[in-house]
DNA sequence: ATGAAAGCGCTAACAA
DNA sequence: TTGTTAGCGCTTTCAT
């Protein structure tokens, strides 16, 4: 194994001091150009690269972003995480990652190994954390971003799609197709997201005098969320939804198979089927799932956006809760309203 | 912003040294229980936690694994990565993700930025690297496991499934459905999978004195698998192949979306379709996909166990090249053969 | 524009 | 078992 090749091994090469190197590879410090190209020299001969730890260490920024995530399984996020991990390395960060299981004290734990890596900044994925773990973060300048999740309580930036407006978006599509048994299919109820889509959904569907005619919970997982569809649509034909709302695309899609290949009904004439998120499957034409659209680009634009402003101007910055609004997207799980053009 | 807390700080406040405190804080040094008890006591008044990066500086060690990864539409990364970086953290490891393009260039690029984190080992995902990065991982004495992916020239760990055992089971597999006309759709045909999973495919196929029927190229991509699908499907029906295999189930479940929606055709009555990967999706009743098995269990631990040893021991460890069988799992997209027992 | 010196927070020898 | 000393590789005053 080769010799670590250091600054100074290329200052004495370069004929020059340390610091010298050190404003070379320093953008905007003041160097002549002579020195400049020596120490180039010395360096690509040397094969030198600065180490970053020992950069971070003295000046306190690591440019690593801790990023906590809980499951990969909906593709909402492996998607957004390739766009946020691009998108931050194109400022000079990298993303650390670490998994999570659900639970706040897990999150908790996690979040301590996090801020002993000195990260520059915290993105929380599909998770939430306490209150006190928040300030500690305050307490150590690290700001937290909260990625497709909110908390009310405390004063967190949070990035989000509109999931209020497009729960209404949702309920005022069914309604306009003149469905009469409207059903809902929640998310793990401890979310926001979940929360959020359900109340702005069940809000437009009171307006039209319209109560909601079943309700059950699958959590965001798969097998969970058989199970409720089994309970919602396994009933005699006159007591059966003719549509339903699934809390996101991935829950809808085993909602899907459940209806048509152990039930035998068709969709959309039978049942008509919305999701939220418009995960890349939800446009596979076996499933061909209308859907509001998560815009993940935007999500991460603000997600990067909110991040820099606090790490390179910590005073000033301000915590923000950002909603994006996302379209409704029409396929072919839905009936469609009458006249409806698309 | 409160003040940053030390191992200094916590000695002063425990009355010991600041060696007692990082004796604390290092599993297996020798501290008696009185002096660790005032450390532990001092250390949590304060809030004390250890700092990685110092840590990493004078230890060498920075417990950071960088993974390369290049894209995560595939299913089977996500849950590869979800899996590697869980099993990685249990072990104390956290992964630094760097997306990269495909092109080699970039790939060394992104493998300068890894070294200059000074991580302890790098996982390569999906792509392949020049041999001279290679060498330079090598020089810096970092270990680099290829994972889903091998290279034949150079001596560099790996671990990928048997894809050419895999490839020669579906073609066994379709042989014996008495399937006439045979096709293949490739993947990028720079990948080692691609390669393999063609190889043993055609194999098996020529021992039978079976040749491929028809062949396109998909690259691993959606749009371009369509236009592999419909030059292989969309011409008269005794010159369309009864069976295909695509080289991953990303690309089967695009290939499949084509003959049932845009050429009406009937799967498997007209057409079977077997894939690779069994991703997630692949269970979906929609799909149902015939397919075999990357058990991604197997290859993270494979993985794992590869880069520990090289961490920790690092004259002994050896270059492997691990191959990990993997099951056909029979579905409903590929007609069955005569008096086949589930 | 450049160099000397100090030190980021920690661990690793060494001595006691 | 414990404390002392040195130093990881770099940036940052502070002089010059």
């Amino acid at each position: 194994m080769a010799d670590k090749v250091t600054s100074l091994l290329v200052a004495e090469r370069a004929g020059v001091s340390q610091s010298a190197v050190s404003r070379v590879f320093t953008p905007g410090a003041s160097v002549s150009k002579k020195t400049a190209d020596k120490v180039r020299a010395a360096a690509s001969e040397l094969g030198y690269r600065p180490n970053v730890l020992a950069r971070a260490m003295v000046s306190g920024k690591s440019r690593i972003i801790g990023l906590v995530v809980a499951y990969l399984e909906n593709q909402f996020y492996p998607v957004a995480i390739e766009k946020l991990s691009k998108a931050l390395q194109k400022h000079g960060y990298h993303v650390l990652v670490f998994m999570a299981a659900e639970t706040i004290e897990n999150i908790d734990s996690v979040m301590d190994e996090i801020l002993d890596y000195q990260v520059d900044g915290i993105v929380i994925a599909s998770v939430a954390m306490s209150s006190e773990i928040a300030s500690r973060c305050d307490a150590a300048g690290v700001p937290v971003v909260l990625f497709n999740r909110s908390q009310d309580i405390d004063d967190i930036t949070s990035v989000t799609s509109d999931n209020y407006a497009g729960g209404r978006k949702v309920a005022e599509f069914l309604l306009a197709g003149r469905h009469q048994k409207i059903g809902y299919i929640a998310g793990w109820e401890g979310a926001s997201t979940q929360r959020d889509r359900e109340a702005g959904f069940i809000s437009a569907l009171k307006e039209a005098d319209c109560a909601l005619a079943a309700r059950q919970v699958g959590d965001f997982q798969t097998e969970q969320t058989r199970i409720a569809a089994r309970k919602m649509f396994d009933v005699p034909d006159d007591q059966r939804p003719d549509a339903v709302f699934v809390a996101n695309d991935h829950m809808a899609i085993a909602v899907m198979d459940v209806i048509r290949f152990e039930l035998g009904l068709k969709i959309p004439d039978d049942v008509s089927v919305v999701g939220y998120d418009d995960v890349p499957p939800a446009a596979w034409l076996a499933y061909n799932l209308t859907t509001i659209r998560q815009r993940a680009n935007l999500m991460v634009d603000e997600t990067v956006k909110a991040l820099r402003e606090h790490i390179e101007n910590p005073q000033e910055a301000i915590t923000r809760r950002v909603a994006i609004d996302g379209p409704l997207i029409v396929r072919g799980s839905a009936r469609l309203p009458k006249g409806w053009i698309g």
